[in-house]
DNA sequence: GAAAACATACCAACCAGTATGTATGTTACG
DNA sequence: CGTAACATACATACTGGTTGGTATGTTTTC
């Protein structure tokens, strides 16, 4: 409406103390989980008070929900979906080659502290309604563009017509969770690796032998 | 030494009350997690007073270790790993019979409630070495059953000579535990059936198609 | 001067754990 | 046989600490 350099830096957007506490809070989230997260320890690692922080915030879980739209939806938007997005390649190809990144990229820490959303699904899908929506809308993005990526692949005859794309993306996520979620419990990073590796294997052997023009269309 | 019916029918073993408290524990730790497992709520529901709990467990954790040791890990062996074992055919058939069967058997609640062991390893492997260690030692367990039945039918031919069974075997478990972390999160029965479908057409596909006899070696 | 952005002090509820008491055996001994 | 000593299996009441949340104040900013 007015001319001002932002359109609302008052209350709802961009205040550092806010942003302050989701960072502190996704720490805060990802060591302990939502539940056992402590206000007490999210204000002591920020300074901020607590009257501060039921100033931007109306309850420790539109905290959470804050933390989650604003902080782990996006990172893994950009670590994970959106290099499958802007590639026009092989869809398989450029799939491993993020999961491999990614896997290479990540510390002896951060395996030990597990994948922030699926720590989150785990924890709290069972138990409140807007975590769950928000991280099934999210794994649901992700499945869509894997997916996305495999139906072109399909198309270019890269991958055997009989395969359910949505299926098999699906499967996917789900074992990308599930080695992570592994080397989580083994506190260890060479078991995510080791993990990974037979995931990539297995999407190499999904790769179809005669790439391009006339083989075989019909058994 | 002594000719009694029971031989410590006292305070370790086989007690009434203890045997209720595990089983209540148990399900207040399948819907809340451990941490957020209430003892007033087991007490609650099974009428036995906190007094008689620390008669029998010296603290919460304990409790949540007998949980584990008695209730979770028996229950996984049971539906998961013995089959694998005392079977003696294809390997890659057992495997896929079990998924298909365990599955079937499973009720929208299950689902929703999710596998209790990787319940555990998420929320407590990063908190709590003695939760940590107890449940890597379950899914070490489970992935060298995997890993025998796929090394045996790999010697008879039935499976690719250059796979790594141990790493299959490690991926299996990882994504099995991935497809019930994805449906838990859903909160839908045939979110698991689908992924469940991913994973055994990927079985599928790993056998090989000349079964036995003189085929190629090498190359 | 008015609203936004804090700060301080407090609260009720809940938590795991403990201290202490009691009822019911079981064993030892004379 | 009788009784003292001891152990098991509970029950009741309480404690110190932490939790998320609130009420009410002060400061800052436009």
């Amino acid at each position: 409406m007015n001319a001002s350099a932002a359109p609302d830096r008052h209350h709802e957007a961009g205040s550092d103390t806010r942003r302050a506490l989701i960072a502190a809070a996704a720490r805060e989230m990802h060591a302990h989980g939502f539940q056992a997260a402590s206000l007490a320890g999210i204000l002591a690692d920020t300074g901020v008070t607590k009257g501060a922080l039921y100033h931007h915030f109306p309850s420790k879980l539109d905290l959470g929900y804050a933390v989650f739209d604003e902080y782990y939806a996006p990172a893994l938007r950009v670590n994970w979906i959106a290099p499958l997005q802007g590639d026009r390649g092989d869809a398989l190809t450029t799939l491993i080659s993020v999961i491999s990144r990614v896997g290479e990229g990540m510390s002896e820490q951060d395996v030990a502290l597990g994948c922030p959303v699926n720590n989150l699904a785990q924890e709290m899908s069972a138990v409140d309604a807007g975590f769950r929506a928000r991280i099934e809308g999210l794994f649901d993005e992700w499945r869509r563009a894997i997916e996305n990526g495999l139906d072109r692949l399909q198309r270019q005859g890269g991958l055997e017509a009989g395969v359910d794309t949505r299926s098999l993306a699906a499967f996917i996520v789900a074992s990308l969770e599930g080695c992570l979620g592994m080397a989580k419990n083994a506190q260890r990073r060479d078991v995510m690796l080791e993990c990974g590796k037979g995931l990539i294997a297995y999407l190499q052997s999904l790769r179809r032998r005669e790439p391009a023009g006339v083989g075989d269309r019909h058994a």
